[in-house]
DNA sequence: TTGTACGCGTTATCAC
DNA sequence: GTGATAACGCGTACAA
């Protein structure tokens, strides 16, 4: 006995109206009668009516719902971000429509089009790891959809992105493990085909350049999981080149790192300090604890939000795109705690 | 310049074919000639054809989104759940709507009402801790529409869930810890409005009673976050009844009744053992490295997820509901591991 | 095998 | 102030 849900005719019927003076009763239209527009609402919330966002939608070729594509939802730091997003929605009545790419390209791909034809109102999107084209999004562009960046832009494309000072926030990082005393200091890095992979290497070789120390190619790989870190240090050891410090791309990778150390028989950060970005909700609780950049994944879900609904807003013409920078933490825990600060 | 998209008239224009006869060919009805599905086929993809799903979604009073309700997306228990639900479903061709009710009642209640108005064809709900009444779950229901549980269930409806085998898992950790030598057990326990929370704590009484201990009521406490588990170890110290175990109902409290125990210069698992629920990352790489119940967060997404489309392609006449159990896998390590097993 | 007509629920436009 | 009408894009019974 399944109940079919109650529509604006429902209410018309009942009151002996005309749909369409039901919806603009409902909608607080000027032009109506206080009277009716009372036991419209009354009658409303008495038959329990909701409105069908899918018709409107049909009828607006817009809908109440913003779309998400994000690489890996069990990310920490991305599971932030997207609670920072569906809080702004929820409060401001949209929902939250997830696609994860998985760091593929091609899933990517078709996230944008299944969100296209899901005539989302606007799209949040940070970029594959594997993403090396750009015409999907383009092609949200194309049809006037607002699309924001966050963490992860495409440079080529100048629109609206949330992103961090990754340049900035390494080469604090490692002016940081600078001022601890160490001058050996390895780098491994994120993909560098992504901008935040670039820009952290940047940074940390700008921090190196300006102590005068010049880089070794050897301490700076692309190392971006647990066990390309663990391999690298096992690697860096057996070629008898350790360094006295590890900068990481990322907090897993800061972890893989520590225990290769451990294994080896090396002390954090005695023999080697180390740390990482992101301030993922284990960096607090390792032992010892990982120093680390706090990337402020909520509030940047939360701004990216903000930005994209007041693109939505004001429909066309506005301000031309603008980047936020969220200005990452560095958080100075006892992995780099060398000597008193 | 907004490009509008290609509807089914434009294709239709474009061949000098009706409307619905491409809408026939471009879902392969038997009768339609070979020659005109290849032809619309051909246009469709050079045109860039993408069918409307709002449309359909309005014709068809049913849309091809899956709503989930989650009480917080952060937890890393729920982040792997969500994964599991957006991989099934885009394997399946279905896109996943997300609330998180943030263990609000109320905003529990509102999440349903928005999914319902967004006809998505069926939901997942994970209930709120807070969530006392079911009234809005039986909405659900009433409008014809699939509803799953997932993780925490609410019994007095009978609908498909799938849930962890609290009681037995409990049971088995509590087990553990007997067998290490504990005899001084204590629990600190989830919320008791939910079953899961009942349920664990079940578990570890029945373990002690199956060993013959009695149990302490000062030792079996409603402790269900890092904070209250840390005051509580510490409440417990100061009353001079410190137990020589604690079974944590999840994985921050077991941190945070770690934190507390290091505090007051205690060992583990010398003084006192220590086991959590959940898995999450952090228990891996804690320090020690905690004992945890493994809840195969991923494997519970993508199972509901898979009832829920069974379900939702069935329409109506069905099996009656069915409730699958998830075992969870008791992982010893350093926090429990006394004695040699 | 293909076309016609209508409706899904809502809203915008025009008429009264 | 309110009602009638059309349209959003698609699917389907019915007709041809």
């Amino acid at each position: 006995m399944k109940t079919t849900p109650v529509t604006l005719k429902d209410i018309a019927r009942y009151l002996n109206l005309s749909p369409s003076s039901v919806s603009r009763a409902l909608k607080d239209h000027p032009e109506i009668s206080l009277k009716t527009k009372m036991q419209v609402m009354e009658v409303a919330s008495k038959l329990n009516y909701r409105p069908n966002v899918v018709a409107r939608g049909l009828k607006k070729r817009q809908t109440d719902t913003i779309g998400v594509i994000i690489p890996e939802i069990v990310h920490y730091f991305f599971s932030q971000v997207i609670s920072g997003i569906e809080e702004v929605a929820y409060n401001e009545g949209y929902t939250v429509m997830i696609c994860q790419s998985n760091e593929k390209y091609d899933r990517e791909i078709n996230n944008v089009h299944t969100l296209l034809a899901h005539q989302v109102a606007g799209i949040l999107v940070s970029v594959s790891k594997e993403t090396s084209g750009f015409e999907h999004l383009q092609e949200i562009k194309k049809e006037g959809i607002p699309l924001v960046f966050f963490d992860r832009a495409v440079p080529e494309l100048i629109v609206d992105q949330v992103i961090n000072n990754n340049r900035e926030a390494a080469c604090q990082a490692t002016r940081h493990l600078l001022e601890q005393g160490c001058v050996r200091i390895a780098h491994f890095a994120g993909p560098q085909n992504l901008m935040i992979g670039r820009e952290r290497k940047e940074g940390y070789l700008q921090a190196l350049s300006d102590a005068g120390i010049p880089a070794e190619t050897a301490w700076c790989t692309v190392a971006d999981s647990f066990e390309k870190a663990y391999e690298e240090v096992v690697h860096l050891h057996r070629s008898g080149n350790i360094p006295d410090a590890v900068f990481c791309s990322n907090d897993l990778t800061a972890l893989g790192a520590m225990k290769a150390l451990r294994n080896l028989g090396l002390r954090i950060p005695g023999d080697v300090a180390v740390v990482g970005f992101s301030n993922g909700i284990f960096s607090e609780i390792s032992d010892p604890s990982l120093s680390t950049v706090d990337q402020h994944g909520y509030e940047m879900g939360a701004l990216a939000t903000r930005m994209l609904l007041n693109r939505i807003r004001q429909e066309g013409e506005g301000a031309p795109p603008s980047t936020k920078i969220i200005a990452g933490d560095l958080i100075i825990r006892d992995t780099s705690r060398i000597r008193p600060v």
